[in-house]
DNA sequence: ATAATATATCGACGAACGTCGATATATTGA
DNA sequence: TCAATATATCGACGTTCGTCGATATATTAT
């Protein structure tokens, strides 16, 4: 059964198979449908939090930090960014599994989720 | 000089360090920079080409396909999209890098740039 | 030359995105 | 209790994005 696309990396859907398969052009093998569109629709969502400048300076940042974690008022000012703009970005981050969210006192401490951005780098690398 | 953020891998700047550096809360410390605005504005761009559900599958299925090529034909079907927003998807992985397109007759057929999600792989997990 | 076919490009439209200023919420200190 | 501060949320804006139908371009076969 290896015609099958998915090879998971931490039960999540890998974008690219080992893969052998076979189809004559013009003649797809439907069956095996490739990617998933639920999981593609899972992956994309993901790398959409990627997608940006300054949401990757700011993983930058944050993962360049002493405790690895970073308060807003940090972020703000270095990436030239309004306030509210910085804690979108950052609640984007949040909900795409990227960052932890640490309120502590007046203060909230973003840190990267151990792994997340390995599982993603998997996905696109199944084997290095 | 184990401050500076940025770790090569294939002559590009990776996301996180393997860091230390040091800066107390809310003093953050200018003249590192974190990831350029350059640097992260590029890494966004190749991120945007992956930041979307069709585009995953349009991967998917090429890398999974005989040559590891594929037609437009081929593609337009199971995605259940019209054949200009084919095209248009793979113009924006093609221009990303991703993608290479080669016309034999009327056919035009991609495959995947070799090392390209590889590369791409290693700027999120650098020694992984 | 003409027809048929595969692909690319164009123009339009609605949806989603990044940014901002204003405001709300919550915590700390006087 | 009140003022100050850090952060989140809201509403609005211009821009970019994904998709489509229509059309242009190029190649092959008749």
């Amino acid at each position: 059964m290896s015609t099958t696309v998915a090879i998971n990396a931490r039960e999540e859907t890998a974008l690219v198979s080992a893969g052998d398969t076979n189809s004559p052009c013009c003649v797809p093998a439907h069956g095996q449908e490739a990617l998933e569109a639920a999981a593609a629709e899972a992956l994309a969502a993901r790398f959409k939090a990627l997608a940006d400048p300054n949401r990757l300076r700011i993983l930058s940042i944050v993962s360049s930090s002493p405790e690895a974690e970073t308060c807003v008022c940090d972020l703000s000012e270095p990436l030239g960014l309004g306030q509210p703009t910085v804690s979108h970005h950052l609640k984007i981050m949040v909900e795409a599994g990227l960052l932890n969210r640490e309120k502590r006192g007046v203060w909230a401490y973003y840190s990267l989720v151990p792994g997340a951005l390995d599982s993603l780098a998997a996905t696109l690398a199944p084997k290095a």
